[in-house]
DNA sequence: CGCCCCGATGTAAACGATTACATTTTGGCC
DNA sequence: GGCCAAAATGTAATCGTTTACATCGGGGCG
């Protein structure tokens, strides 16, 4: 393939002026520069991007770490990372690595000289206790667990939102509410979980074992639990999934076994995935904006990488909102819902 | 940071050992090597890929250059993909360019050096009058149009997907059936819809202009198809969506007007995501295995890459598989369906 | 003891660009 | 025409590796 110095000879020119034309640095004659296009064209010659980062120190590359994740959040969180990345002028670089400390800190390795930033998202692993990687390369953590201030990193209001969806749940009348979790060691599972049992704890309602559930965060695991759930006495009268793909699961499972929704039991789910309107009953979740949590995360990265990793590390929390649609069943008459809560439009 | 340099004076060998140490190539001696990887921990060293991919010619990463895509469809190829190509030791870099020629050439022009062969789906520009490209770049050509055998390509037995599910709407005693199609200039969208419009006429059915309607592939799209779909008369008795997520938007809108799923209009999409089976009335679709999509372009392109991008190319189809669910109704009882057709079991 | 061979290690030339600095060309002005 | 500044271009060091080839040292053997 044509190099830059094939460019030259052709152009009989030196290298140091073809370089400058596709730099755009200092001034070459027009002339020349025409010729120099001309025969880079011809040659189909492009810079070495390889050859050019060795030398400028720079890649313009960002790297996504992401764990196994499943469907539209994936597809969200990179849709808004690509967005602002590529506005910077940034391409990006996805890996998944499953196996935990180990399979990270390799990957971690292997991106020294291939991009300038890390985005990582480890829910089960502090960041902090990664050994051996590269020194000095910027990096931002997403939903994940993060021991003190030495890492940028950008959560969702997990807790919270959660408290609000439950709590909701309770000011409706309903006291057994059971939880569908999300995997096990989950950063964002743990936190939901937590959320859930302070609005039970504060509305004074016993926790009860049989009530939790371990889901997987697919639809297939929400599927299955609640098959369980139908068996538990007395039934709970309302679920809460910890995401929304669970909670999907749940409904189609319930509904075939001929339980109705909402009014034999309600469901909530987490994320606020596009298709959760689309689901009958239209499914009541707490909304994050997952783009804009890859947005936010890709911004505070290149801040790290503009300053070269010395600045002052930032914690950044998405705030959540809790959406009601029809499979909470509506308010009892006599207590309307809290102005927080997001009722929808009852079109779409 | 550290480089090879360092880590050579520090452990007072040359460069040469330090490397051969990091690639196993020839024998080191075991306290040398040792003494080299502790020096290398401490200093927290990293091999940069960037300068061994300037020699070594070989960047290890592979490119997946996209039109912007839809939650289900895009992490399923993507994960097919990374599955692949992260067990052959590659990286993935993903790009996505809405805007036609000018933007592909551009992207695949910053590649150089980045990359060592390319995925491209391009569904409205064919992709063999690309200019100024770098040559010698293997690429694979993802669900696009493609003029001949220039390029290697996977693409989706669209036409014939569509074929077969139009068919058996029409085998169950559908005559009004509307499609959804997707959107304008999509290659995937225009053969969906010459399949469907080769099953109406091979049952001798005349085409209605009323009942072709252009869509987007999003939710929201089929959702208002949907509702102008109510109004047409008589109203079709059955909607084939180019895709599931404007399967479920439709869905939702006919149950929404009050329009029962399946006994006053049949439904069907395309690709059966994960989620179809979930909805309610679970979705009939045409399966395509989009993730096994990735991964055998995948394939094809390490086979490129290894043959220095001089072999023969091949084009590869992926089969499809019509997959009945109640979204479509039973067949009438007098007549099953043809064995060719996939009946779910009802669990799930 | 001297020779040869082999295993372990070092030397230095690439790879393809960028860029500080040096050099040449250009053109305006007296 | 000669001078000079500014504009245009060239020279060469550099980035961090890999790897062909050279070198070195030590053990086995005659």
């Amino acid at each position: 393939m044509a190099t830059i110095k094939d460019v030259a000879r052709e152009a009989s020119v030196s290298v140091a002026t073809v370089s400058r034309v596709f730099n755009g640095a200092s001034v070459v004659r027009e002339e020349t520069a025409r010729r120099i296009r001309e025969v880079a064209a011809r040659l189909r010659y492009a810079p070495h991007s390889g050859a050019r980062s060795l030398i400028t120190n720079r890649t313009n590359t960002l790297s996504v770490l992401l764990p196994d994740l499943y469907g539209e959040f994936f597809s969200e969180l990179i849709h808004g990372i690509d967005l602002t990345a590529r506005q910077a002028g940034y391409h990006i670089l996805v890996s998944r690595c499953w196996e935990g400390r180990a399979e990270i800190e390799e990957a971690m390795r292997g991106m020294r000289g291939r991009v300038d930033g890390l985005l990582l998202m480890s829910p089960d692993v502090h960041a902090e206790t990664l050994l051996n990687v590269p020194a000095n390369l910027p990096v931002v953590l997403l939903c994940s667990p993060s021991r003190g201030h030495e890492l940028d990193s950008v959560t969702i209001e997990n807790s919270r939102g959660a408290h609000e969806m439950v709590s909701y749940l309770i000011s409706i009348g309903h006291r057994r509410i059971a939880i569908i979790k999300g995997s096990a060691g989950n950063y964002d599972a743990a936190e939901r979980l937590r959320g859930y049992r302070a609005a039970l704890r504060e509305a004074g309602i016993a926790p009860e074992p049989a009530l939790e559930r371990d889901g997987d965060f697919t639809e297939a695991g929400g599927y299955a639990v609640a098959l369980e759930l139908m068996s538990v006495t007395p039934r709970p009268t309302a679920v809460f999934a910890a995401n929304d793909s669970m909670a999907i699961g749940a409904l189609s499972a319930f509904r075939q076994s001929g339980v109705r929704i909402p009014e034999d039991v309600a469901i909530a789910g987490f994320d606020d995935i596009p298709m959760a309107r689309y689901m009958d009953p239209p499914l009541s979740s707490v909304r994050v904006q997952i783009s804009d949590l890859g947005a936010k995360s890709v911004d505070i990265l290149l801040h790290a990488i503009t300053h070269k990793n010395d600045h002052v590390r930032r914690s950044e929390r998405m705030s959540t909102q809790v959406v009601i649609r029809r499979s909470t069943g509506g308010p009892p008459a006599e207590r309307p819902p809290p102005q927080t809560f997001n009722r929808e439009m009852a079109s779409v």
